[in-house]
DNA sequence: AATATTCCCGACTATTAAAGTCGGGAAAGA
DNA sequence: TCTTTCCCGACTTTAATAGTCGGGAATATT
């Protein structure tokens, strides 16, 4: 319930896969697909996507394949969940799911709660950057199939 | 992708309704559906559920209905929310949507932060209370129908 | 030039969880 | 005994997500 969708985790395990890699060239959708066990034609429609956010490009043929814009440490997390979830159109309520709007015109009692849980959750995704998540996974010592 | 799914909704809306009305007897499902623009029959099913919780009962015949079972300050969100969301075998990782379980068996770099993220949301609805939805709402003078 | 390799694009299908409905039964009070 | 209410289980619908597919367009190799 409070997880990322799996769009958004394949999303960020492909950025984070290339930030591993970062100047070592391109990196072919399947190789990327591989080792974060992602489906390939699916990932294929994903990093086409995050392509408009700036945070990745790619390069065609032989030796082509996706890369970082800029370097780990410059790219959080927020910024890849904020680009692939964002705002609805401002009349919608953040309160309600869906997109029809909500029935007390955004002001019910609980509005400022889920005010203060979206901007705690941001708070974490923006100060966390794929070379911090890089760090920790060699800290934690985890094998990492390189 | 923050916000808790529909009937989490409703739940929390009803259970808000519900503490309006303390000690003024049961509050049938009908009363709280038009307050609280919950379909009906979905509300029935959400309520019934809720019992078994202990934070609401219900009574049934001509005076019938539900009613909270400690005040509303004793009460909150996180209380419903934890239950409606129980937690799923512990095998499976946090950071997953599905039930399926993690790839990584929930050694990825991420899983990390999705716990601190988990915790930075349940320490908001823990510490909201029924109590204070409703004093906010008195707060920001909204009509709220009786 | 021809070929292999890769990303690209749009449309399509499948799957699943969530949302919502329904008919009839059981308590409770009038 | 009658009405009102909750109760229960099974069912249907809907919508979002997930995932697939065929073929086209770069890019580099030979």
């Amino acid at each position: 319930m409070l997880v990322p969708p799996k769009k958004n985790q394949y999303a960020l395990r492909a950025i984070f896969e290339l930030a591993k890699h970062m100047d070592q060239g391109p990196v072919k959708i399947s190789e990327i697909a591989a080792a974060q066990s992602i489906p390939l034609r699916f990932l294929e429609v994903i990093l086409n996507q995050l392509k408009a956010s700036g945070i990745v490009d790619s390069k065609r043929g032989f030796y082509g394949g996706y890369f970082l814009v800029k370097p780990p440490e410059q790219v959080s997390v927020g910024d890849v969940l904020r680009f692939l979830n964002r705002e609805l159109p401002v009349t919608d309520c953040i309160a309600c799911v869906s997109k029809t709007s909500c029935p007390f015109d955004g002001r019910c009692a609980f509005s400022s709660m889920w005010i203060r849980v979206k901007q705690a959750a941001f708070n974490i995704y923006d100060e966390t950057s794929f070379q911090d998540l890089i760090d920790r996974e060699q800290d934690a010592g985890w094998p990492g199939e390189q």
